[in-house]
Order: C-alpha cells, then sequence, then structure tokens
DNA sequence: TAAGTGACGGGCT
DNA sequence: GAGCCCGCCACTT
C-alpha cells in the first residue's frame, strides 16, 4: 500500500466513501497522506481511471458546493446522484452560480466521517 | 530534466 | 460580509 502514489490512495479513499455520505477534497487529501494536497485530489479524480468504480461525485468543495469541472454529465447530474443517494441539498440562498446552481451538499448532516 | 498546469484551501484586504 | 490572492504539491508534456 505504500507503494501506491498519491493519487492511489486518493482512489482508495473516495472509493471508501459510503452512499448517503460526501466528503470534502480536503478531507481527501488528509486521508490520502497530505491535507493540503486537496488541489491534487481534483486533478487525480479528474483523471477517474474507473468512473462508475470511483464516487467521485461523493467528493465536494470544502463549503459543499460541487465541482464545477463535473465530467460525468455536468454538475446537476451529480446532484442528482447524491439525491438518489439521501444526500441532503441546500438550496441557493442567493444569485450562487457555483457547481449545481449554487446547490450546496449539507455537510452538517452528510460530510462522511472516516 | 525542467517547467507548466490544476475538480482547492486558507488567509488577507 | 464578500472577493481576491497566494501557497502547496503531484501529474503531464
Amino acid at each position: 500500500m505504500a507503494e501506491l502514489n498519491f493519487s492511489q490512495r486518493v482512489y482508495e479513499v473516495v472509493r471508501g466513501i459510503p452512499a448517503g455520505k460526501v466528503a470534502t477534497y480536503g478531507q481527501v487529501a488528509a486521508l490520502a497522506g497530505n491535507p493540503r494536497n486537496a488541489r491534487i485530489v481534483g486533478y487525480a479524480l479528474h483523471s477517474n481511471p474507473e468512473p462508475g468504480v470511483i464516487p467521485c461525485h461523493r467528493v465536494v468543495f470544502r463549503d459543499g458546493s460541487l465541482a464545477p469541472g463535473f465530467a460525468f454529465g455536468g454538475p446537476e447530474k451529480q446532484r442528482e446522484l447524491l439525491e438518489q443517494e439521501h444526500v441532503r441539498f441546500i438550496p441557493p440562498s442567493k444569485a450562487e452560480a457555483a457547481g449545481a446552481g449554487g446547490w450546496r451538499a449539507d455537510l452538517e448532516h452528510c460530510q462522511w466521517q472516516a
């Protein structure tokens, strides 16, 4: 396991996120070994060697917003997938434009705790 | 081998 | 309270 690259660790961590739960990039980065490598987590997930196996749609920003560069059909698709997993969402209170129209995952109740 | 790029996070103005 | 800037480190070319 120790021979796994940081990206490989990221994949292992993300695959460990259960349905109905979401994790932040920073959280995944921390579990992968480097709390400040949230950026690398995004880069690693962008490679996404196993789409459908790695639930990268369960990884969100630290404020609960979705990734703008989601490549599974759009941020709305990501929100739809999470809603099907019973992940609570907070509707945009203002003219938010981040991710799926400003919708943010309710980290208060659905954030994954490793 | 070296430089650039990038799904972020936190701090400062 | 909101927005902007800088820093970090692995992966790609």
